[in-house]
DNA sequence: TAATTATTTAGCCATTCAGTTAAATAGTCA
DNA sequence: TGACTATTTAACTGAATGGCTAAATAATTA
């Protein structure tokens, strides 16, 4: 991993980018209780037929998802299983990030009281001005 | 991961994408041995500091890394070290389908040649049309 | 062959984003 | 305060891409 080529390099953010859309995850998860067709997915994900195809192409090309084709339908399968452990292990990391977050709120919170900061109202929660 | 609620399915997605461009895998590598600064990422990379402030940026609220400024320097750290088990996940499935397309080349050859197929000339490779 | 269904492709639009240069901001030191 | 360095932000451009509709392409069946 140190000292990749380039292209090598580019084929793995290739792969990470198959990953960086919620509908294709979407798909992917439609796909872990075995395969669907092209018009099943479709359906499940309420997109259009010709947007899930285009999705399963790229799915296909990056190696994520195996093509059969039988009948008039087209089969996807996950073809990684890797896939998902990926997915784990990003779900624990952001995890992670929330149960910090969640303690670095508590702490400035008690101090916060402490020093009796303006809009640290603890008895009614207020939302952020930008956020609003 | 299954039942996820659309805002968990957009960070994870976040997440990948966070990773899904080559200059930012490049960074995270040279981030391998110890934390750098922004200019020094700059030199390394060749990239404007402008540029990679910018990465930084992503990566730092994405949660990827850390950052810690010091007098006028900023230094920047890996703050997740799934990054790396991620990025060795992708370089095995990259390697294992990398193995599965020479097995079908093999494959594909052997019985090409059999079979007096028009274009396999095993004695002097030539380039595919297209990438010329 | 004709009709029907399933999937893919073409073309379009709006958005996102990596890269740039130039200006603005922060921190150190004389 | 002023000069200097390091970093960030603003503004822009070009390329990629997710979504759509409509047309084109398989594959089955009457």
């Amino acid at each position: 991993m140190k000292g990749m080529s380039p292209q090598a390099l580019e084929q793995v953010a290739s792969y990470f980018q198959a990953l960086s859309v919620p509908t294709r995850l979407r798909i992917l998860n439609f796909l872990r209780d075995g395969e669907h067709s092209a018009g099943e997915l479709a359906l499940l994900s309420g997109y259009t037929g010709a947007n899930i195809s285009r999705h399963m192409a790229m799915l296909t090309a990056r190696g994520l998802v195996a093509r059969e084709s039988r009948g008039t339908s087209v089969f996807y399968r996950i073809a990684d299983d890797s896939v998902y452990a990926l997915c784990d292990l990003v779900c624990g990391s952001i995890a992670r990030q929330f149960e910090h977050a969640a303690e670095d709120r508590a702490l400035f919170v008690r101090s916060a009281g402490r020093a009796g900061v303006a809009g640290t109202n603890r008895t009614r929660r207020r939302a952020r001005p930008g956020t609003a």
